[in-house]
DNA sequence: AGTATATTTGCAATAAGGTTGCAAGTTTGA
DNA sequence: TCAAACTTGCAACCTTATTGCAAATATACT
């Protein structure tokens, strides 16, 4: 069977051309992707609030994450491992070129444990490694 | 001389009622704070227009840096050490507080440093903490 | 202190990003 | 194939952010 429709099926997703096209361009793409990427990539083919619920509806049920940005935008990536609705494993380290402006999963980078002052009870850790990656050399 | 002014003239800023009361609520906060958070504590006394162009001008001198977020919004902290303009030197750990929803620079965590796979130049790296402070423990 | 210059502010208009309600269109499963 | 459930697109709306320009303010100088 085809990858996008065993993880749309996995995931109790009714398939549409919509959903089917955007799960495709993460499934291409080695990095993050923003709304205003997606848009791009699909000619408008698709509303924007369709793009926009169907980000919300691939997040909610574990299939993408966001990752934190300093200017005020939203990046997307695919959870690579066995996300579960309400409970991801994205602990990896996102990389994000100064120059191409790209960003990346270093999924073989884990995001190391740090002793945090008394009283302070982590749940999750992010880290963004901003800097020049390997093709803007 | 007053802690206020000191840090304006050293920048080279004119000394303006909004800049004295915007970088005053910085030295009077525990976190960071966002665009909104700023109005709410002013009384929208200075206009929104001010205040985005204030921000600017702290981040551009290096007076304030800005902290990554996974929701849609931008959120500012003092920089605590000598950081000069396009030079900065927060290399802390930032901690958001899932119950009261506060942002706390750990000015003592120190961000640990990551092994890149070949061909990655990291310059800067920012990592975050969610989970409880102290305070909601 | 008074004044000229440079800087900053506020307003208005505009742009960008995101959300909601609802009717029409698709998908699913019997 | 058909009905129920879900998804989409449209329009309207809201929030957040940016820009140009004239009025107001701060600074530096005499």
């Amino acid at each position: 069977m085809d990858e996008l429709l065993e993880i749309l099926k996995k995931n109790q997703l009714s398939v549409t051309a919509g959903r089917k096209k955007i799960l495709e361009l993460f499934l291409n793409s080695p990095g993050a992707l923003a709304h205003a990427d997606i848009e791009k990539n699909t000619d408008a083919a698709f509303d924007r609030v369709t793009v926009y619920r169907t980000l919300q509806t691939f997040v909610d049920k574990g299939i993408i994450h966001n990752i934190p940005t300093t200017d005020n935008s939203i990046l997307y990536a695919l959870c690579k491992d066995n996300c579960e609705a309400g409970h991801h494993h994205d602990n990896h380290v996102h990389f994000i070129c100064s120059q191409c402006n790209k960003t990346i999963c270093l999924d073989d980078v884990t995001v190391p444990e740090v002793k945090l002052p008394r009283g302070f009870t982590p749940t999750n850790t992010q880290m963004v490694v901003h800097g020049i990656c390997g093709d803007c050399k």
